[in-house]
DNA sequence: TTGACACATACCGATATCGGAATATATTAA
DNA sequence: TTAATATATTCCGATATCGGTATGTGTCAA
């Protein structure tokens, strides 16, 4: 056996850079191929590619629009990654930590809310 | 070109199954070689070249004990994947949503906090 | 109907993978 | 020193990738 399909898994579709470009740009407004090619300076039959294994894992959805076709990014599928990545939060270095941060500023914000109401 | 090496990116060392079942192994608790193998029923070989691969990218630290060694997760290699794919959080459908979930756990306790001090 | 446009697919070459088996290296124990 | 143990590395074959180029398919417009 070799390495495994890049259509075998989200984890192997998102491995490549470009890949995760075209997600990127996808998630912010449905795009045909040729945009997608431009705005990332990418040809057109590797940006076909790239989506194809991006819609075997469904990370894309692709709607008809007479000659072109629209891509669109499916977030859902990450979900799987945002877990297993979350699993190792509790082991991340806590200082300068970007969840402490956020959790600082939930706790500065709460006790302003706090002062608010006392007032 | 042919596909990016494995040890060129995090995102390229975890997209095969079992170096993430080793990471997860490995941060429970720092493991000697042997004992991978064992606990994920792998031969020897394969986990030494699985655990070089996870070096390379800075997800495992090493430290010799004997003729032993000793390998530990090094989780904070995985924030910037997990920074990635929390870009997409918000694109996420809401209905069963756990960070929907967890939000109103957190709307919930502030309430009752509010509540609290008020009495 | 023909041509232009948008996109997908097929083919090629170079490359890196992964599993498996064999072997090399290093450390401890006898 | 020698044997045993723990781990790393090397070699092999089969396979899938990715970029590039060429070509196929389908749709609109004149």
């Amino acid at each position: 056996m070799a390495r495994a399909a890049t259509t075998s898994d989200v984890y192997n579709a998102i491995a490549e850079p470009r890949r995760r470009a075209i997600l990127e740009l996808l998630c912010e407004a449905e795009r045909a191929v040729n945009d997608v090619a431009d705005e990332l300076d990418l040809d057109q039959p590797s940006v076909s590619k790239h989506l194809r294994v991006l819609r075997e894992v469904d990370l894309v959805n692709v709607r008809r629009d007479g000659r072109r076709r629209l891509y669109s990014a499916n977030a859902d599928a990450l979900r799987p990654v945002h877990e297993w990545v979350t699993m190792f939060e509790r082991f991340w270095s806590r200082q300068l930590d970007a969840i402490q941060t956020r959790a600082e500023a939930r706790a500065k914000r709460r006790r302003r809310r706090r002062n608010k109401e006392r007032r």
